[in-house]
DNA sequence: CGTCGCATTTAGAACGATACAAAAGGGGCC
DNA sequence: GGCCCCTTTTGTATCGTTCTAAATGCGACG
């Protein structure tokens, strides 16, 4: 169990040639000749090598891995995230390196720290909420490429890709408007996260266009957990007349005000119409189906993997904004409202 | 950007000292002076030092990696177990590289080769249907531990952390015969893994216990999500007189099956009980709440981590095999039987 | 026969850290 | 002053790979 690794060194013992030949055999020189390459690679069959590809790292000044830095792995938006992000690593022959910080800047101060101390090409960055970019770009250092997602962090000169939250979320309300509803509301999420804004901001684009003022009522916020959502369902309908839709921060908030709704004797997709934001599995097969905007989690972790990718090949071109596109799913939560 | 990284060599001669002493600050040796040690530490953040625990590791025949190889994280069980596994790797100091395998044995052998790479201090492996435990340890080698988590490896001298699947199967089948059903389904998963073989094996059982024969009909296999759940939900009503609860593979099985059963005008916890497997978050806030037998994946995950580590710094004991509690978590899914 | 060209192979110095043994610098004591 | 001891510092080899420049072998050619 404990005998040491084999390395180089006992293959070019155990066939007589030097290291600097089995190096070459391992990395598919067409320097050596074919017969020392059979003999070498029997060798390396013999002995059951595997490469070292830290020591060759270390040699060549490169780097195999990038760091993946998420704030919430358990949400099913991220964990598709990371998926797609391993998968497109995993094609480009590098590996992922995992760090999850469960939103507390502490933790994301210690997980960066520690992964950046295995020098990765590139690290992809989920901030957890309230993150100071002056303080991250002192724990990475400069020579570290970052792509950071999702969150816009300030005063951070790194990539970025978003969701063009905006945009979904005028979407959804437009869907309402077309349906009939006026009195839209805007459930669910942390004002202060730049997400939230921003649909937010889609939602009274929208609003605006179609000429109706949005009451301060109807913005009503919640941790953007389906149990904390359900809590909230009631801010709804203190007032009267109350909303008749409401355009939710995510598809867990939908969910969890879609609970409470039935708790309340509410039918969503009859009586209530209800939007969602990321399309997460559940989206399609839930009671009713939720209509939600797609952001395609898988997608984004590829596309994040690859734009980090391209950065650690060109690492002096200057930082990118990607936003990536987002479109609506029509399902069963959404209904014309009640008398119209 | 693209600047050389800082090393040892840097700081020692910023400081006109020895790259050994500056060695000795990095590791707090009470052996350096606190006058030099001050001065090191200014020129440390002066040049903004990153530690590269690459070339110690080589130095010192160690690893900090632990490698975590699942065979799909976008299924909240695996995503949950992942985030337990970071944690508790985290806490002792260890960076968790990341691997997916999607079910697929070949991109297993492919992640794992990669990963084997880079020398990690062990492998967590959740085994892809289907794999073979000698091609795996052919390719990871003897030298690193590996520990498999809930599917049982043939012909493996590993590690071994299951669910008590057919203990918690039992106490869900026990559940329902206490509630009054007599017909008693197994609904979902695929029979030659060897998870759903344990839990048919608990059913069977609980069963037994109570005198009563299994009919094959009740055996119902799926693929283990919820869409491929629903679309089996005929065949538990092929025969008549129809099971009038089913206890199921899992929480998404369970689901599906749910969805399956309003689609017929049955309602699940009224006219027909259903158990899960898992407890996944969804579990307790969907409609009717599922009844469901709790794993805890992230504990599961901090176990497993633990393990290994344990296993890293003691090699040579012989491979064990632990099972992990379940238990019941009765909620809203589980009613008596219709008339009784 | 020398030497030039070509295809292979190799010795030895990196990469950035740590370990070991040995050196340097002070006191204190006889 | 010489010796010993203690604290602090440092030179150098080393981990497993790759890179560079140089060596080797060998046939051909003038």
């Amino acid at each position: 169990m404990n005998q040491r690794r084999v390395t180089l060194a006992d293959i070019a013992r155990g066939c007589k040639v030097s290291r600097a030949t089995v190096s070459l055999v391992l990395r598919n020189s067409p320097l050596v000749a074919a017969e020392t390459r059979k003999k070498v690679e029997a060798e390396l069959k013999r002995q059951g090598y595997v490469y070292n590809r830290a020591a060759a790292n270390l040699r060549q000044r490169t780097s195999s891995s990038v760091a993946l830095v998420v704030n919430d792995l358990s949400n099913p938006f991220f964990a598709e995230f990371a998926a797609g992000v391993d998968e497109a690593l995993g094609a480009a022959g590098f590996v992922t390196l995992l760090g999850s910080t469960g939103e507390s800047t502490e933790r994301q101060r210690k997980v960066l720290a520690s992964l950046s101390e295995h020098a990765p090409a590139g690290i992809i960055l989920s901030p957890a909420e309230h993150s100071d970019g002056n303080e991250l770009l002192k724990i990475v250092g400069t020579h570290t490429p970052v792509l950071v997602f999702n969150r816009k962090l300030p005063h951070a000169r790194w990539d970025f890709l978003a969701l063009d939250n905006r945009r979904g979320a005028r979407l959804a309300t437009e869907h309402l408007l077309q349906l009939g509803h006026r009195r839209i509301a805007f459930f669910g999420g942390h004002a202060d996260s730049s997400s939230c804004r921003e649909r937010r901001q889609g939602h009274a684009d929208a609003m605006q266009a179609a000429g109706i003022a949005v009451e301060p009522p109807w913005l009503i916020e919640s941790a953007p957990t389906r149990l904390q959502a359900a809590a909230q369902t009631s801010a709804l309908f203190v007032r009267d007349p109350a909303p008749t839709a409401a355009v939710c921060y995510n598809d867990a908030v939908a969910l969890g005000l879609m609970l409470g709704l039935h708790a309340r004797g509410r039918r969503p997709g009859h009586d209530f119409a209800v939007t969602g934001f990321d399309d997460i599995p559940e989206a399609a097969v839930c009671l009713p189906p939720l209509t939600t905007v797609a952001t395609d989690p898988r997608g984004r972790g590829r596309q994040a993997a690859e734009r980090i990718l391209q950065r650690v090949r060109l690492p002096d071109t200057t930082p990118s904004e990607l936003h990536a596109a987002a479109e609506l799913v029509v399902r069963g939560s959404t209904c014309k409202p009640p008398h119209s």
